[in-house]
DNA sequence: CATGAATGAGCCTTCATTCAT
DNA sequence: TATGAATGAAGGCTCATTCAT
């Protein structure tokens, strides 16, 4: 990075660029809509030279999935650095999910994307490797929440739980819910009105279904929530909940 | 029905087949691997006559997420009839899930695809409809175990959630579990062996964070497990654990 | 006609119904927009019943263009009847001729459809022979008044001009005229206001140009126009000038 | 044009190519014979080409209408700069009609053709605008002329008739018999035997009609016709009566 | 005769990808 | 490396016509 030219910063540049221009159409447009044309035109580049950054619209898919993971495996890095309990620190992770969920929306609509067959099948195993490698990271890191937990005798496994069967659980429950608030504009309509604070009050909920060790009080859950927002994810947070 | 031709009872049952004949390849294949030349081949008739039945692609996918959404509206019909307390009522309607999701793995990729803007807008009015009852007859369901548990006294509604918001919880879940089963292979691999049995014990862990009334012994989830697949969803538990 | 059957008589009424149902779609909608399957909804009779009447589609344009073109013979003859000097018969003609465009207006999109070598081909001799009289008939009948004017010294046929070819002349402005204003959107934007009185005033301005003796005073023409509206095409007047 | 690489050149040829290819189907076949494979066939290039210089089957239509349009525009001007008095421009008019309905009989065909709704709708309102513009500047051409005639006396508008009216006579006639013209067979068996001669015919006969000035003697009508075709139309005149 | 489901050729159009410049 | 015209397979859909009932 330190000692590249300007060509390739361009030329890294303008590879985000492309992901940027086709993460809103994903989400509002559908797959469908997303074509290697409209790229190119919003790039303001001819089509070859995004087939010089990408060999196949596949490709582009898969990078959008890997570069959101990689965001968050890094918001989540830095959430489960937060100082405290291991149960604060879980929510931490739980901040970082909103968060990112709010920013990447598309993600959830990218990760299933990118399982279908003759979408994965054009893929190069070098980008494949780097997506599951970045799923388990992410479950990892969460996992290792969950070990400290029980090391610090702040919850007991549930029987018949492991550590990331546990995460898998508290993973869908978030991914179906930000799936949902993507994608389905008939919630309101069935009485989930604010859908990001339903999955805030589900979480801590599953967490006391396990048996995790609650905070002291019950205003805690908030403190930890502002703490971590102005703390950790600052930049993020003025992102969502200002104007722009 | 009952006096129904022949030319009707056929034509009603290549309406069903068109949608079987669509199911799996969505599931396996993806949207995009769908075809009206390829459902008309598998179907052994013309084009024309599949679209004599639908009038356009789009309204297949509607169709098939009706189909199945009321599937599952009937089976968690019947799971809320299971008598005995709100818990176990709330856990047929969780088996219920299961079951409907074995059954139908496609549904959790339809209800995303149907959403898709440029699909939706294709789609007739009278078809959106059925789709919209449908969802809010099945959260109106669970939401009346909710109710009634509120009422007798077996769980206090936590603080900041409704009834329908706590069903979205549950939804959220399994949605999210049953859609990452039916697509992402990488699971095993990533320490989640068994799914399904995972997802029935963070449902009841959900619950028990809601501070549902549990049931009595340890053992009685199992029993009502039991008693639901074999009492209420013997022809369909048959369908999924034996070989065919 | 007399001793027909019930079934006769309705059998020959969905033939014209199945013509008048052609008719607008034609002229507001083209050709193109034209199917049996409209048609038959239209008539609500079964598309076979259709067929029953026409063996294929082309033959309907056909059949459609014989009856206006009977129609028009039929208001010609009366026209040509008009009892006077061969001008006043003439003049006669023209009004019989604004009658008709004004009542059956696709009949000049239709006479050029029929021409098209792949719908021509696709009817049955028959009706070709009833279309060529039908036209000759046409063109004998006002070229007979041709003849007459110069037998009655009322004119001197021009150098090179057959009574034929003098009345393709006439044929082809009013041809052309009644063509666009059933097409052509744009004639007011271009100062073309009122087209069917421009058309008379040709008319006339055509046979003075011949050199066919003039009516005696101005105002007799318009006197004319009266007379045979009100004593030959009574009924045809009131249908176009009246409110429906 | 004169900067212009071979490539644009090819472009613009090619895109000349598509409309002569156009141009004998919808003459001898009709519209329905005109199909986009047809096209790419005959231009010995691939589909996807030909949709690179025309966003759909319409704008291919409405483009020939546009150009064969430009083409009289520009044959009109020309004839309109004839010298003489405004009898003699006329008539220059008249014979640059007749080359044109030679040269293009096409045109009145194209020019009902494009009128169809469902085809104008599907056009740009770029070329719309582009078709208006021409039939508007034609129109004005020719009534400049008969401004020009009512100025220098040579003729008194008859009464109730406006420039614009008298043009829209004079090509109604034109219109209508160049179109009989193209597609027409049966003519000839009607006694039609030498359409174009005939329509020089009625084109004096009108203006006579109308109270023209006269030229000064019988044969000066041919000597304009000689004149007109020999200075202006040259190349246009032995491009129609030589063999080729 | 009437019906209307079934047919399937054929049309228009899209778009990922290539490759000569 | 950048370009973007060219490609052509593929897909959605229409509709005249047939024919078993």
């Amino acid at each position: 990075m330190v000692n590249s030219t300007r060509k390739e910063r361009e030329y890294l540049y303008r590879e985000q660029r492309i992901l940027e221009i086709a993460r809103p159409v994903i989400v509002h447009e559908g797959y469908h809509a997303l074509n290697m044309n409209r790229i190119a035109e919003q790039l303001e580049y001819s089509k070859g030279t995004v087939y010089n950054h990408f060999p196949c619209k596949e490709e582009i898919i898969l990078a959008l999935a890997i570069q959101t993971l990689e965001q968050r495996t890094e918001m989540f890095q830095r959430a489960a650095r937060f100082s405290g309990r291991s149960r604060e620190r879980m929510q931490a992770i739980g901040v970082a999910c909103e968060l990112f969920a709010r920013m990447f929306p598309e993600h959830f609509v990218v990760e299933q994307l990118v399982r279908i067959p003759s979408i994965w099948e054009k893929t190069s195993s070098t980008r494949q490797q780097q997506l599951y490698r970045g799923e388990t990271c992410c479950l990892t890191l969460v996992s290792g929440i969950v070990h400290e937990a029980v090391g610090a005798r702040d919850m007991t496994l549930p029987t018949g739980l492991t550590p990331e069967e546990l995460v898998f659980g508290l993973w869908s429950m978030t991914f179906g819910a930000y799936s949902m608030l993507a994608t389905n504009s008939n919630l309101p309509a069935m009485g989930i009105a604010n859908g990001y604070d339903a999955v805030r009050s589900h979480l801590r909920h599953m967490l006391d279904g396990y048996g995790w060790r609650p905070l002291d009080h019950e205003h805690d859950y908030d403190v930890v929530v502002q703490k971590v927002m102005s703390e950790i994810f600052h930049e993020e947070a003025s992102q969502i909940f200002q104007p722009g």
